[in-house]
DNA sequence: TCTAAGATGGGT
DNA sequence: CCCATCTTAGAA
């Protein structure tokens, strides 16, 4: 079955998505939604599966948690702008900045189901046998989001996310975030979601309990 | 200036 | 398990 482009994927979730104060529900809600890019005419869509939560205020996985430096000055800034930064000297990794402007969360984009644009996906990918968008570096990669577009708002016309869900309802597990076992004790909130069932996700989570109390409150 | 470490990924 | 690769933050 062909993936017929529709006018829908150009209608962009608004700002005033992003600026609620609760990033952990953002992220949750942020699953099933599509990522779209447009970058050197090329089109690509990938369907979010997998995201992490991060809190500029009291969470020591978070890069902006309590201080504030000229690479997460843009998480200070307005929501809805994408974080982007260059992780191990290899690996774009996009967020997407939450909050109102002061309040520096964001929203880790770990994973996505290919949806359109998959040869463009793979070309960047540099034919890997690997899957193409199953983690926070090669989901980049196949989307073609490198640190430029850092600052860059998501209601413009390189990147944005759309307002479309997935039409089917899907279940949303709760995990521990990956890589931060730096954080101490911040490294076991379960701030870590995916799509149950979806093969799509960088790595299994370890339980199976869905995600119910894991907010801020 | 100098340096250690990092929200990774892919191959062995 | 190993390591490529380079920016950043914090120390000296």
């Amino acid at each position: 079955m062909v993936f017929e482009i529709n006018t829908s994927i150009y209608e962009k979730l608004p700002r005033s998505f992003y600026e609620r104060a609760d990033v952990v529900e953002i992220a949750k809600d942020l699953l099933g939604k599509l990522l779209v890019t447009e970058t050197e005419g090329v089109l690509t869509i990938g369907k979010i599966v997998e995201t992490e939560a991060y809190c500029g205020r009291g969470d020591k996985a978070c890069h902006a948690n309590e201080k504030r430096t000229p690479r997460t000055e843009v998480m200070y800034g307005p929501a809805g702008c994408a974080y982007v930064y260059l992780c191990y000297g290899i690996h774009h990794l996009f967020n997407v900045v939450t909050n109102v402007e002061g309040q520096a969360d964001a929203v880790l984009i770990r994973a996505l189901e290919p949806v359109y644009g998959t040869e463009a996906m793979r070309e960047r990918r540099n034919h890997t046998k690997a899957k193409l968008a199953s983690g926070p570096g090669t989901l980049s990669q196949a989307m073609g989001i490198k640190t430029n577009l850092t600052g860059v708002s998501l209601t413009g016309e390189s990147i944005w996310i759309t307002k479309d869900s997935n039409e089917n309802a899907f279940e949303i597990l709760a995990d521990t975030r990956i890589g931060v076992e730096y954080a101490e004790e911040d490294a076991l909130k379960p701030w870590r979601f995916v799509i149950a069932g979806n093969t799509f996700v960088s790595k299994p989570v370890k339980n199976k309990s869905p995600a119910n109390h894991t907010g801020l409150s």
